[in-house]
DNA sequence: GGTTGCGTTGACGTCGGCGGCAAGGTTTAG
DNA sequence: CTAAACCTTGCCGCCGACGTCAACGCAACC
């Protein structure tokens, strides 16, 4: 297949699939012509490597569960490198979550003070009886 | 104070609040020779400014808190606009930590799969019995 | 008057995953 | 023969908060 069915196929641009051929990921094989031509498992590796994106992966993280693919593994996690990249991963959105958890107290406070001090305000103009 | 000094105290640096005045968050006054020249005000407008983008909010999000500031309140948050922007972002947040959670059990499943199918290979390699 | 250390404006570089366009070659259908 | 629909490489644009020069002016000290 060519690069606009694969594009199609994996649901992508075509200048997305010559980013990841840029980038070492894809590797089309090319025809008298010039064109890149894919085979079939090159879609699975797209595909593996829009779902590890969508998760906020980065290209380079994701280059170990390709080349797991490419070894001929049925599914790109189970290789040394993919799985120590899992674990880096998974530590570091642990981490994301604590900070994100202490920003949203610090939201969190900062608005009840907020609406507070509104209040109170509000109260001092109106006067002290109500 | 000029803006070497100003920088030095925020904790920051000079192209820094440059860049804050060419995006009218910071509003100093100029001596004869051209030089900026901030009053004490400025300094907490700028520890403002830090403060929120150290937790998330960018340029945009900030200018109505300092603008409460500059309009005599003791904290830039008790105005109008700036509870909006705290409820957005509040709610932004809490976006973010239902993906990220999402994110995390997908990463935790993928992890413990690999695992497993390691250990599964690894006896198979070993033979049945052990 | 030379050096040092402030300040000024302006403009380009960074990161990452692409989008979009230019200028051309190839293939196919009518 | 021509138009359309593919394909190729290459390069600029984007976002945002700055970093990092360049090239210059001003101030102060020796």
């Amino acid at each position: 297949m060519r690069i606009g069915e694969l594009a199609q196929r994996a649901g992508t641009s075509t200048r997305t699939l010559r980013y990841y051929e840029a980038h070492g990921l894809v590797r089309p094989n090319r025809s008298a012509n010039g064109y890149r031509v894919y085979d079939e498992a090159e879609l699975r590796v797209v595909r593996e490597i829009r779902s590890l994106l969508a998760i906020g992966f980065g290209l380079d993280d994701i280059r170990p569960f390709v080349a797991c693919l490419r070894a001929g593994h049925d599914s790109g996690d189970v290789c040394p490198d993919s799985v120590a990249v899992l674990r880096r991963k998974l530590a570091e959105v642990d981490d994301y979550l604590d900070r994100l958890g202490d920003v949203r107290r610090r939201l969190h406070d900062q608005l009840a003070h907020a609406i507070a001090q509104r209040e109170e305000t509000c109260l001092r103009t109106r006067g002290p009886a109500g």
